[in-house]
DNA sequence: TTTTAATTGTGATTTTTTTCACTGTTTGTA
DNA sequence: TACAAACAGTGAAAAAAATCACAATTAAAA
């Protein structure tokens, strides 16, 4: 339907999002490309070039109406159709995730967690039950997850990945900072914390 | 003294620091770009490219020595000079950020941490001790921070960094969903957790 | 009412990034 | 030793992304 947008301006327009939800929260009506690209340190031709793609249009002398142009950025990108997932690994970070009550208005539903530590499993966090990852294939099929978020050790990750994969889910957001090795039809995210304070301590440099 | 390497080549770069570490690990001594290139589906061209911003050399027929490439991503990419940071938030995101050990090896030292609540204040979490947000000014300038970590709820956001550019520090990692609005000498990387989902939600729908 | 300034929208241009295509080298094999 | 295969390295070409530049529009000010 829709030509394809590119990963970078798509990722402008979750920033772009963000600033859309402040200002409806600030009670302001109309935001400019100008005022967007501003806060960005990017060029305002950028952002009206990423804003051509939403079929979404502003006025001249005035710009965009807030709530329209975040409606836009929604549609487009899809958060109207929720994604059911499961987190795997409820160390610090899975159980962070999973507290993480923004999730769900961004359509991301997490409907359990999978641990290996006894101490854990059966425990109720944020209202998602922690399971045995031995009970992982078998409920997996039973849940229907779209997704894993994958938050174990990193020595952990391939083999847990191979496992995400032989129950069928072909979407992993993997915190692991590793690279999973996977058959191609699997698509992974790889979120690699490190890896973006590295790109951050490289800016600092300058 | 360097060239300047691209944020997308600099991000390329590691995860080929996980891969090697992965290799590392298993105990492998070399490592050739077409492998490395399957591994994250992109043109084994590319790794080259990139490798050649790092003087490194490979060897024909056999590829680059896994030790001295992964010691010559981290020459380039600086993880060699630590850096300093407190974490600002000691919610569940903060605390877990906190309880990354992983950090120490990658150059990022945690000071301390600062929160509101008072139940949480004179906590250790991993070594480091929870302060109140009270005594922050005093601490940063003590501690000789270079870093913020920001993990306080969205509403709290603007303010809490409007308080630390305050205390002189000038690079902030931003892990509440909104765009700071802050001096142009200040630095700020937002982790952006949500739009990442986001941008992972909008390759899913292909 | 006229003018001014701010703004969108977009084609053209420039810059950056990626991919291609090829040369040269090295290692293992026949 | 000769040959084949697997690589690195790199200049050139292609593709993608960002920026520029400007016409058209409109709200507000004069």
């Amino acid at each position: 339907m829709n030509k394809k947008i590119s990963e970078k301006a798509v990722s402008r327009m979750t920033l772009y999002h963000c600033i859309l939800t402040d200002y409806i929260n600030k009670n302001i009506e109309t935001i400019s490309s100008p005022q967007i690209a501003s806060l960005l340190n990017i060029d305002d031709s950028q952002v009206r070039k990423d804003i051509s793609f939403l079929n979404n249009s502003g006025k001249c002398r005035v710009g965009y109406l807030v709530k329209e142009l975040k409606a836009a950025i929604e549609k487009t990108l899809g958060f109207t159709k929720p994604k059911n997932a499961i987190i795997i690994g409820a160390g610090n970070l899975g159980m962070a995730l999973a507290k993480y009550d923004n999730f769900t208005n961004y359509g991301l539903n997490v409907l359990a967690l999978f641990d290996t530590d006894a101490t854990k499993i059966g425990t109720i966090v944020n209202g998602k039950k922690i399971y045995s990852i031995k009970e992982f294939k078998k409920l997996a099929q039973q849940m229907k997850s779209d997704m894993a978020i994958l938050t174990v050790p990193r020595e952990a990750a391939q083999d847990t990945a191979l496992m995400i994969v032989n129950a069928k889910i072909k979407y992993i957001w993997n915190f692991s900072p590793t690279v999973l090795d996977l058959p191609k039809d699997v698509q992974v995210w790889n979120e690699n914390l490190m890896g973006n304070f590295l790109q951050f301590a490289y800016k600092m440099q300058d």
